[in-house]
DNA sequence: TGATTTATGGAACGATCAGTACTAAATTCT
DNA sequence: AGAATTTAGTACTGATCGTTCCATAAATCA
């Protein structure tokens, strides 16, 4: 049984807060001041539940990308086919140009391009999160060659290796202000680059 | 005539190595500290000469876009053709792979990144520098349009997009550990999506 | 009810932040 | 030489950083 007194947040909730903090302002620009305020929690009590603030973000970044792997996981299962689910992934991330989710990016572009190769588990975890995106590329891509809707004599390994450099390109190209048609623009190309 | 003491630094060497912190750490997380020492001058003397630290990266970053931007110009140039200067770019670049100029990434890129679209001088700089990078590629693409490498057909303003989302893609792999064939492979569909 | 256990709120820690003020040093012009 | 002017070095400012500590509140178990 549980003695004590109970606590009265919720973990989920606090940790989904501390994640948009992290997402809007980077890592080591997050101050524990700005999270305690989104996460409405006391000091004593971040530190209770989460240790400190790198051990924080490992979590923020665990649940993001847990939650973008099994989100993209399933519209890649439900979609007609693998090609459709990556045209229109690119597609609508393109059409965010000027909004604010362009101007937030992606948690975990964003870690990487920050953390770079630093020693330590917060650059590491953003290294092996970019990994999991290039992973989910690859099994879109090796369905797609099984549907016949881009040849199978192409290497799959370049094919998500080039999918995940144009997913990072595209993020930095929003992030600096570039509106629809030309993000669309070029996402169009580089989609062609699929099919090619 | 000039009066009192003269200066015992040289603005344009301590401009650089200015340049050299920020290209390493971001904007946010150079700390005062770390600029006096890699400059090799007195606090007073940085404020004096500089202004401040937003002054100091603003001065730091149009050394950096005006440096960059004259190199490649020159490098465009003297190439055998436009096409020849845009393939062996991306080559090289994805041949730092692993390297410490791979872990450094561009500053252009990376202040992007950072910045992204907040207000303020630093942010806007960068998407200025961003621009002028898309600028030197739309001047790439057109020359090697009218060489007959790229079809006069094609949008040179989308093919210009394409490769600065191209390039901020493959700084972003390279930051997240890419080794020189995953990034050579990438770099190459990419480069194919200029001819088809 | 009383002892025990845990969470909470807030004060306080030393370190560091960007920026300023002031004194001393070094040079030029009169 | 001496006045004027500018740089350099350093102590200092108030603010904020991440983290710890401790008294208090709230719950459970005996």
């Amino acid at each position: 049984m549980t003695r004590g007194r109970p606590i009265a947040f919720s973990p989920d909730e606090a940790a989904n807060a501390a994640m948009q903090v992290f997402w809007n302002r980077g890592y080591e620009s997050s101050s524990t001041r700005e999270l305690l305020e989104a996460m409405c929690l006391s000091r004593s009590s971040l530190y209770q539940a989460f240790g400190n603030k790198e051990q924080l973000f490992l979590e923020a970044l665990r649940r993001y990308r847990e939650s973008l792997v099994e989100r993209l996981g399933r519209r890649l299962e439900v979609a007609p086919s693998a090609m459709t689910f990556l045209t229109s992934l690119f597609r609508e991330t393109a059409q965010e140009a000027g909004g604010d989710r362009a101007a937030q990016g992606c948690l975990i572009f964003n870690s990487a391009s920050e953390l770079g190769q630093r020693d330590g588990l917060p650059s590491q975890h953003a290294r092996h999160s970019i990994a999991a995106i290039t992973a989910l590329f690859h099994e879109a891509v090796s369905r797609a060659q099984t549907e016949g809707d881009i040849a199978s004599s192409r290497n799959t390994d370049a094919l998500a290796s080039y999918l995940t450099m144009g997913m990072a390109g595209l993020r930095t190209l929003l992030k600096s202000g570039a509106d629809a048609e030309q993000a669309s623009q070029a996402v169009e190309l580089l989609l062609g680059g699929l099919q090619h």
